[in-house]
RNA sequence: CUAGUAAUUC
């Protein structure tokens, strides 16, 4: 029974709904665990009409299926529909508080988010964090950099929000900045982080510095560069004139260069 | 056993 709602996760993962359902009609006994899986596995396929006839049909709820259901309404734009399931919910917790602050954030709805985020008492790390990073996205850079250093704690998804965002918006010494404040917190940058990194380096025309964090990368991290760090280089040394480095960091490889 | 955050370049 336990290993059946693993599974229907497992599908659900790759967006495989119709294997989900499989698994869900192959199993003998189901569980509140089963039906919140398979719930699940409809919202993250996009498809709101099962997912309130799977929520409709439920004999009971619990904080996950409700939680669930509020992620599937904000994804279709439905928050007034999100919002009444959370006010109805008996108990509410953290994590369906920022199922909902996240539908709203998504939706760019920044002000009602904000005021969400402000009258309720307890705030996670996560919610923090998607505040940061909704917020630098949507160019508020001094609002998300007010939040950044009035939240309690800071983790890796905190500083690499803040990097990555920086990155992209073409404000490469900031993210720079970022990432070298990370080590002072003693916060571990991770795969991720240095993505940013990277992009920040191309904006910014620093080709050796490229080659430095990569080594850094490896060798003070240990983190071992994947298929996306080496794209990432690689069209950044493109972008930045050096062919022939480019063509070396692609023979660097592992996967077949080809 | 099942629910909420950062990234994969232009």
């Amino acid at each position: 029974l336990i290993s059946w709602n693993t599974m229907i996760q497992a599908y659900a993962d790759h967006g495989d709904l119709e294997n989900a359902a499989m698994v869900f009609k192959a199993s003998r006994e189901k569980n509140l665990a089963t039906l919140n899986a398979m719930l699940v596995a409809s919202s993250k396929s996009g498809n709101l009409e099962e997912s309130k006839g799977i929520f409709d049909q439920m004999p009971e709820w619990d904080v996950i299926s409700w939680t669930t259901m509020i992620t599937a309404y904000t994804q279709h734009g439905h928050l007034d529909a999100a919002r009444r399931i959370f006010v109805k919910m008996p108990v509410q917790s953290t994590i369906s508080f920022t199922a909902l602050l996240c539908g709203f954030l998504d939706n760019f709805e920044l002000i009602p988010a904000k005021a969400l985020f402000e009258r309720f008492p307890e705030r996670d790390l996560v919610s923090w964090n998607r505040m940061v990073s909704a917020y630098a996205q949507a160019g508020h850079i001094p609002l998300s950099k007010k939040l950044f250093d009035t939240m309690p704690e800071r983790d890796v998804v905190s500083c690499t929000a803040l990097v990555t965002v920086y990155a992209h918006l073409g404000y490469g010494l900031t993210a720079i900045e970022s990432f070298q404040t990370m080590a002072m917190d003693a916060v571990h940058p991770n795969d991720v982080t240095f993505l940013g990194v990277f992009v920040a380096c191309a904006h910014l025309g620093q080709v050796a510095e490229i080659y430095a964090y990569l080594a850094s990368m490896e060798i003070d991290y240990g983190i071992v560069p994947t298929q996306d760090h080496y794209s990432c280089i690689v069209s950044a040394l493109g972008r930045l004139g050096q062919l022939k480095a480019a063509m070396e960091m692609i023979q660097r490889m592992p996967t077949a260069g080809t």
